[in-house]
DNA sequence: CGAATAAGTGTTACTTTTACACCAAAGAAT
DNA sequence: ATTCTTTGGTGTAAAAGTAACACTTATTCG
């Protein structure tokens, strides 16, 4: 019956997870400085292995939870890395994954206990393995999605303001835009909506809070920064 | 010593292949008819099994190579599909790869041993598991990474028309695409060199071949269409 | 009440994209 | 030999989109 399988090798397969969040400056990445074997000590993304039970898009999301607390994250595939001696100690295939993340809104014990740290994006210490080219290929990925879908919303709060919006883009791009430019853009977008909300944290005038609304997207849809 | 990979299952990791082709008209995959099991019979895309002593890439090429003869083949990763129930029989994972043919250079031995055939993109018949879903995925890829990269010649020929290239942009994007505007961005691109052959085959009048020099654009390298 | 700080706002030049129609060359048909 | 048919090849103008640029406003703090 199932002799068509049988004669071919099997596999660990793991997931990593590249955890993206923002604090209103820098783009940051969610790493362990693992306290387990293999490779204790050294720094890594999140990861953990595919079970019997689980797809693998959803041991993503496991491993993602076991670290964050967060269930409904924005995650996307990255890709397969599958070489033969990626993880010195056995064969393992693993299948990475960015998620975008909230970075107010994670269960703090957890990330205390894993041992994880919100590191810069351009301050990414050494890393094990082949993480520094899944973290390479997943920056280009969401970039590429961050500027055709509203995607970066995720990374932001509910409400936020132009600027702080911006300065996300900036981040993701790592470059600078023109405010006036940037907010004509948005004006256009009419899914962005303005509140009566003024917050008043980064200035003494204060800035209208904005809102994403999603279903005034999935009608209009029309994204592009 | 390797304790901690032990206690996780393993998986049977396969590739599968999505083949494009194209032949001056529309855009063309290459399908098995399987005459072997499982799914004896049906429709699918070229696949295999990942071995121990390769790479997933390397199974990739491998598999292409069983079904055509070719090396050398442009090949990206589409993405891991890895559903518990994707395959009927067993639990597999499966990486797809899409690779982009000259469709006048394959073996044509292998192709019929393999009771494989070129199926226009929009006359796909069913297929077997979610080689469906791995397609769509392809396509829309091989889109955006046409757009922007010079990718495109390896589906046309050493020397090529302007009319030929203009088809296969328009088979890629599914769109018709005006033939002046067309002509003026290739001629902003200046590593599409026009040669002083001429082609009759499509016309009385002959037109001017074309071809693709690799090293200028890797020094000019600015690609859009 | 003035200084400091971030928020907010329009216009112009430039670049890119789109729309559009006719003549040329050569073989095939009469 | 002349005409017909077919595909190859070419330029211009309007429209849309993008990029550059500097000052005023509102508010708090000293």
């Amino acid at each position: 019956m199932t002799t068509y399988y049988k004669i071919n090798p099997k596999f660990y397969v793991s997931v990593d997870c590249i955890i993206f969040g923002f604090d209103g400056g820098e783009l940051k990445l969610l790493l362990l400085k693992r306290n387990f074997e293999p490779a204790k000590g050294e720094w890594s993304l999140m990861g953990g292995f595919v079970q019997e039970n689980e797809s693998v898009d959803a041991a993503a999301k496991r491993v993602l939870c076991e670290l964050t607390g967060l269930e409904n994250v924005f995650m996307e595939q990255v890709g397969t890395f599958g070489n033969i001696s990626r993880d010195p100690g056995e064969r393992v295939i693993s299948v990475a994954y960015y998620a975008l993340i909230n970075v107010n809104e994670y269960d703090r014990n957890l990330v205390e206990q894993h041992n994880a740290y919100w590191i810069n994006i351009n301050e990414i210490p050494e890393l094990i393995f082949d993480h520094p080219q899944m973290i390479i290929k997943a920056r280009e990925l969401m970039k590429n999605q961050a500027s055709n879908n509203p995607i970066g919303f995720n990374l932001l709060p509910e409400l936020f303001t132009l600027t702080q919006m911006q300065s996300l883009y900036e981040a993701i791009y790592g470059d600078q835009m023109d405010k006036r430019n940037f907010r004509k853009r948005v004006a256009t977008m009419d899914f962005i909506e303005k509140t009566d909300q003024i917050d008043k944290t980064n200035s003494k005038r204060g800035a209208y809070l904005y809102k994403f609304n999603d279903k005034a997207y999935r009608e209009d849809s029309k994204f592009k920064l």
